[in-house]
DNA sequence: AGACAGACTTGGAATAATATTT
DNA sequence: AAATATTATTCCAAGTCTGTCT
């Protein structure tokens, strides 16, 4: 059975280190550096990577592009790499037009026929690649180490900040009083005429067409934000007595009350793989130890000696026998869950009350990164108020604190979206609450992504035609980011930022693609000029892909290659940043990314068209629709695990097919007899029973025929991701359009969660929208 | 020009809710 | 009504990209 698409980790160990007590962001900090010293050197890039494959290959791509008609069969098109004719650096000698002054070249032996002049450029180029990739290569050895060391800072100034703001604090403190009462009897108002006036209010505000409103094109996105704050999470309870650890086979131990907690997030993932991968285990250990008061450092000297069992079994059955709540107790936790919701989950935005995405903190527990992250298993820090950063508007009522609790900030940030941020803890990076995509905020800006999409339609011959004249530059920056562009655009790559290594997996995406990523096949499989992209990418999904490429392409990733280590970048000149600035250029607000929605949404458009049959019924359509959201989602490379049940669930739809068929010809049968009796009596009741017999037929007929559909759908789409393409890079007009021509109801195609989100969409798209 | 932090989008898995079967 | 399968929602990690600073 093929696995996953994630990736398996390694199980490389990875140093341990007790230590003292020291605030959270100190000790992550000086992990970080520790971290980074030994890594320096420690391990070439190659090295490092062996490991970390993953099987499992591909359906057959979908081509996003339409054939373009091939390069100019001269020779300068095949030079050779290193060729002459491309130069390290801008100002060498005007040369005629794209291409000019490079002859052919000839595989194999360079020698021979290269005029002087030639070979001359030649070796100075190749010095010159040399030199390229010396750079780079310093500069990402040297970046990470520097980058940590400032973070570093950062998080040790974060505590001197925080220490003197304690006192600074002592004034909002005291505005915060006089809210707090403001609230108290707001609340209470409230609560008289509550129902009614709610309800009318919520009515009138859900259906907020923010659309039909003229659009501000300004930076300050929102004139009025008043919200209540995070939802914290709940505090640690501890166990209760009777549930026990034991260090080491011996009698049970008492753990210290923060030492219990953080057990009781391994414990919890007992029967998760995780546990069993060692950087998890050592991550975990170590972090895990430096909660511990002294003496428990000094006993638990080994996680293999800790028995979580009881632990693990106690929430299993803690989350068994909440399953089986009567009815009356579910229904009163839900009552409860959606009472904060409704208190927290709202926000007001200028005059309207619009729904927060995440309003919660994240709780506690250990990181779970993906795919081969060095970072699994350490302890994610509880949030606390005094970590939050609180954003709304000036005027409006300060969400207070948790009793005995201070925000970190309060600030009044119109320029950004989110109402609420802290650091965390694992990255050091910031998390938001932010919207829900249903508000008016996140809804404007994906109507937005999908216009700038549009407008790449217009221009997108110009671009490619640009960057295929682009593949015969001069200059080797060009050439690299022209057949990366081309990359982007045919293959619907991301743009592959830089990462901090050791920070993260080691995954990548097209700018930062390795040498060891791809293969070059002159001929495989009968086509020519192939070429074999294997490689982690976002979240660590593997993405494999063999295709064919023009041959200027194939002939600049020779060139590119050369004399390189599998471990070295491919497009060693190139980084997202000079790329997108050269796309910015081309067409205001166009970057790498837009390329994928904007074949995304291409695609779904063409296959609708292509797949969808105005005679068929509703599920035959529906198959239509999922089909080409299918193309989208293997273009984009949209992956999920097979799930769990699929087999199993397999064989019951198809024994569901066989009793269906069974009953088919059943009811042929006896429409058959029911025929013959009627030839027989010509009466009216026995013709009445005909009719009822074909009837009978036909409808099992057309449920056969959804069964068959549904088979169909489920296994093509057996380790596909529909969500992520349907949800994020498909312009949802399109959708809207479609199922208005066809007659399909909305919501065969978007849920009520998808619908609220689009609900922009839906309102104004009309069947003969054009992407 | 490059580094960086910040802000925002994208992503699959886990979990909860609901529908269907037994 | 309990068990199971399916779908919706939540969760939070991991990307992209821009503006600012140096």
């Amino acid at each position: 059975m093929p696995e996953g698409p994630r990736a398996s980790p390694g199980g490389e160990g990875e140093e341990t280190e007790g230590g003292k007590k020291h605030g959270w962001a100190e000790k992550a900090a000086k992990r970080q550096k520790e971290k980074g010293q030994e890594r320096k050197g420690e391990e070439t890039k190659k090295k490092k990577r062996e490991g970390g494959k993953v099987r499992h290959e591909k359906p057959p791509r979908f081509e996003s592009l339409k054939e373009e008609p091939e390069v100019e069969k001269t020779e300068e098109g095949e030079r050779r790499g290193g060729g002459k004719g491309v130069k390290e650096e801008e100002g060498g000698e005007p040369e005629s037009g794209g291409d000019g002054g490079i002859k052919e070249e000839r595989e194999g032996s360079g020698l021979g026929k290269s005029e002087s002049v030639e070979s001359d450029e030649k070796v100075k180029v190749e010095n010159g690649l040399e030199d390229e990739k010396d750079t780079k290569t310093k500069a990402k050895g040297a970046k990470p180490a520097k980058r940590r060391k400032a973070k570093e800072e950062n998080a040790r100034e974060e505590k001197s900040k925080k220490a003197s703001e304690k006192l600074e604090k002592e004034g909002p403190a005291q505005k915060r009083k006089t809210t707090e009462e403001g609230d108290k009897k707001k609340s209470k108002k409230t609560k008289t005429g509550e129902n009614e006036k709610e309800k009318k209010k919520k009515e009138e505000e859900d259906k907020w067409k923010w659309w039909e409103e003229e659009k501000t094109e300004d930076k300050v996105k929102w004139k009025q934000l008043e919200h209540k704050g995070p939802y914290f999470a709940p505090l640690y309870e501890p166990l209760p007595d009777n549930v026990k650890f034991y260090y080491d086979g011996k009698s049970p131990m008492k753990l210290s009350l923060a030492t219990e907690e953080i057990a009781t997030f391994y414990a919890k993932m007992l029967d998760h793989e995780y546990t069993t991968k060692e950087i998890f285990q050592n991550n975990f250990f170590r972090d895990w130890k430096e909660e511990m008061t002294e003496k428990e450092q000094e006993i638990i000297q080994s996680l293999d000696k800790c028995d979580f069992k009881e632990i693990h079994k106690y929430f299993v059955d803690k989350n068994e026998a909440r399953k089986a709540l009567p009815k009356e107790e579910k229904q009163k936790l839900k009552e409860e869950t959606d009472k904060i919701q409704e208190e927290y989950g709202y926000c007001i935005l200028d005059g309207h009350r619009e729904k927060i995405g995440n309003f919660k903190t994240e709780p506690p527990g250990l990181f779970r990164g993906r795919g081969n992250h060095p970072k699994m298993g350490m302890l994610k820090k509880r949030i606390m108020p005094e970590d939050v950063i609180i954003n709304c508007s000036k005027d409006s009522q300060i969400p207070v604190p948790p009793e005995g609790h201070k925000w970190k900030e309060v600030r009044c940030d119109n320029t950004v979206t989110w109402l609420a941020s802290w650091t965390e803890n694992i990255q050091n990076s910031l998390k938001y609450i932010m919207l829900n995509p249903s508000s008016k905020l996140k809804g404007e800006k994906d109507w937005q992504k999908y216009e700038v999409a549009r407008r790449l339609k217009g221009v997108v011959d110009k671009i490619r035609s640009q960057y295929r004249g682009d593949w015969k530059s001069r200059e080797m920056k060009t050439r690299q980011r022209a057949v990366a562009l081309y990359f982007i655009d045919k293959l619907a790559l991301r743009a592959g930022n830089e990462k901090e290594e050791g920070e993260t997996a080691d995954t990548v995406g097209c700018c930062s693609l390795r040498v060891e990523h791809i293969k070059l096949y002159p001929e495989l499989d009968g086509q020519e000029h192939m070429v074999e992209f294997d490689f982690l990418g976002k979240d660590s999904i593997r993405y494999y892909n063999k295709v064919p490429v023009e041959k200027p392409v194939f002939k600049n990733l020779k060139l590119f290659m050369q004399n390189k280590d599998p471990g070295d970048d491919l497009f060693d000149r190139l980084s997202t940043g000079s790329l997108n600035s050269y796309l910015q250029d081309l067409m205001p607000g166009l970057s790498a990314k837009v390329f994928r929605t904007y074949n995304a949404s291409i695609t779904l458009q063409e296959q609708l068209k292509a797949l969808t049959n105005p005679e068929d019924n509703v599920a035959a359509k529906l198959l239509a629709y999922n089909r080409a959201n299918r193309a989208v989602a293997v273009l984009c490379n949209h992956q999920r695990a097979t799930p769990k049940t699929f087999e199993k669930s397999m064989q019951a739809l198809q024994a569901k097919i066989d009793a269906k068929n069974q009953q088919l010809e059943e009811a042929q049968a006896e429409l058959k007899r029911a025929k013959a009796d009627h030839k027989a009596k010509k009466d009216v009741k026995s013709k009445e029973a005909v009719e009822k017999k074909k009837k009978l037929l036909e409808k099992i007929k057309e449920q056969l025929e959804k069964l068959n559909v549904q088979v169909t759908d489920k296994e093509e789409n057996k380790q596909i991701a529909l969500g992520t393409s349907k949800l994020n890079y498909l312009d949802p007009r399109i959708s809207v359009a479609w199922c208005k021509k066809f007659g399909v109801p909305i919501e065969k195609i978007y849920n009520k969660t998808q619908r609220e989100k689009f609900a922009w969409a839906i309102d104004m798209a009309d069947e003969d929208f054009e992407f």
